[in-house]
DNA sequence: AATGAATGAGCATTCATTCAT
DNA sequence: CATGAATGAATGCTCATTCAT
């Protein structure tokens, strides 16, 4: 290997890895400080670069924020699209996916945030735009898992978007009133009892399970007579 | 009436609604731009007032904001006690609170989604906390409501603190995705459908149609022996 | 006396009151925090009238100072005009002159402190005009006295505004440095003390005296010697 | 020398020469208004950079003045020093050091003002203890000076404060009589008889010529006789 | 005469962005 | 590539002053 193209691909690694110590340290600032409170100056300094140097790796400020939202949005589509091959069944599919995004949601929660509160309008049009369409294609994966629930089952009318905004908000919910402060929480837990609520409704199924046991009791005793 | 209490009267009425200028003018800013990008200047241009006279009436930005979300849950809480003393029966009532709450929502909106995304960092530590006293209020009328269906329904293992997320959750999601926009939507059929989803599970229909088949088929045995 | 008379009379006493009201808001408020940043609006609270009434009374807030400074020099020129007629010594009016001076500093100090740093720029061209004026004019009873005092004793050649510069000097440093703070001292000693340094020089009189008592002692012996 | 260090020499050198210019018109901008009338903006625009320059370099415009009285203090505190090891007769080394005052109040008035008007609330309670600190340090070479020359001398019964006011309070107040406006002076001359004053007294004169007049009474009667 | 709501010019300070080195 | 000093438009907020009542 000739010595040009060795510096070429150390200098082509060391950009990189500035360029990642920038996003780790917006990442840590953001865990404190909110994206708009947060300063250029500030991340350089946690990043140990010139505040410059940002410039150099992004466009703008804006254009970090819709890296951080790539980014984030890379390790999403990343696990989803495994999932999505691991799992033929469509309502173990459905629960895996849940899964993930409850895990994703608490491990990058400071990130996570800005896409949760999307509606927000932190980002110019750009960065909406491109946030919004990150959403639409991860989301799709959920509503053709739910599709193909439905195709399975009978009578559902319910529709997916019910669904989704219940599956997502639920958990979107759960995440902002646990994550955002240090409280003790259970997200395996709370998934399981959605879970449960979303399949099954709040009134359990095994009591109209008994109470329609029993008519089919009081149905047999019928017929058992009808039959002497 | 004395002139002096009549001159004090309308003296205290036109800063009355010089402060309700503000406060709408504010609102309307809000539905364009967010609360942080709104400025001072342009909310005092559009309520037709000096820059300085914001601040003869709230302290500052912040007491703005502030001023915004009580006025907001003043409707809230007033409506919801309404709603409380109007119905006996918890089930009803919860859905005619949910119905209120997503229906304000709509009416609301600019002002509502500071509410809905009351985790973003929008406030000083004093709005957030008062944010987070109205909110705590607000929704105990529903975990209230949930507790006495609880007890009412026999075997229901959810949390109400998982149903709270589902529902205010599912609501806002759908808020968020239809509200921001002009999109064409259906509130009260969306949460007829979410009502249907909490309630009996998104599965209710299948499992309780297999169950009928094996009625029918049994009524069905019956009617053929009674026909023998 | 007509009742339009004696309305007049008590529409003018109650301005007058007003008036000092605000006048005595300003001093008070002035021992808390200084001049320029005491605000109109604090002043008229504690006078309790409406902002607007103190540019009712006064041509603007430098309108307010100069009454303030004008009031001042009031009571001063007041006071040293009956201690000049009542001291004939110029020695004796001196001191008392310089009493009086000190007193009243400690007796209207935040007012005073004005007065003492002239050359701090506080008010516009006007006041800072009618501020030199008044002080030359009360410094002048000063000088006076010293010019008879150098007319009656010989040798004296140091000027009077040297003289001057260390009484008044001495005495504002003294006032500076305890005045301002709750800080326990004896003015009536600090005076005392002052007028032996400047009257006497440091280096107490005795001493010299003794010295050239010996001196003159033996004198007097030789002139014993040379008699006998 | 390195290209960089080269380049970080002369980056640092523009930076401490940007420094510089500000601090040396605002010295500048205080000579024509007080600190509190001078803006940032007048600063900046003489300095010939940026308003957000000035906020660079100095934390706000509170950190700007405490500069400038550091500064101000920096030569003070080395000329006293000098002069301390210069003179160890106390009497010729206080003398010295009042000389050196005099003249750098002269010298450097627009900014001395605000040392000496130090009771005015210019600064913040950070501002003021700073400036206290400075005054009392530079103080103490006076106060030490007096104390060697009062145990040389015998009988000397006025305390050190009354004569650091008298010193001070006369030299400071001859500085706002004479370097406010552009009126003639002579500095030294006053220094020379504020210093006869102080040491001698103002009537010394005359108690020590009553004196010399018996003095030489006596020595003309020695003569006298010595010719008989 | 008194009120106090309204004014609006003015100010210190911030911070994303640029650019000479 | 990297630096970091410099920029300057933009903003929230102040407060002496005005004026309709």
């Amino acid at each position: 290997m000739s010595t040009a193209q060795s510096e070429k691909r150390s200098q082509s690694q060391r950009r990189e890895a500035t360029r990642g110590a920038i996003l780790q340290a917006c990442k840590e600032i953001m865990a404190e400080e909110d994206f708009i409170n947060s300063k250029t100056g500030t991340i350089a300094k946690r990043a140990g670069v010139a505040e410059g140097t940002v410039f150099l790796h992004f466009e703008n400020k804006q254009g970090l924020l819709r890296a951080l939202v790539d980014d984030f949005f890379v390790t999403m589509h990343c696990n989803i699209s495994e999932i999505h091959q691991a799992h033929s069944c469509p309502k173990e599919r459905l629960k895996a996916m849940a899964q993930d995004y409850i895990e994703q949601l608490e491990a990058q929660w400071p990130l996570a945030r800005l896409v949760v509160s999307s509606h927000a309008r932190y980002g110019d049009e750009l960065t909406q735009q491109s946030l919004r369409c990150h959403n639409r294609r991860y989301t799709q994966f959920f509503l053709d898992a739910l599709d193909e629930i439905k195709q399975q089952e009978v009578d559902c009318d319910i529709p997916s978007q019910v669904f989704r905004d219940a599956l997502f908000g639920g958990i979107e919910h759960f995440a902002i009133a646990n994550f955002n402060t240090g409280k003790s929480h259970d997200s395996q837990q709370f998934l399981d009892q959605l879970w449960q609520l979303l399949f099954q409704g709040i009134l359990s199924r095994e009591s109209s399970a008994i109470k329609k046991n029993s008519i089919e009791h009081k149905l047999d005793k019928i017929i058992k007579k009808l039959d002497a």
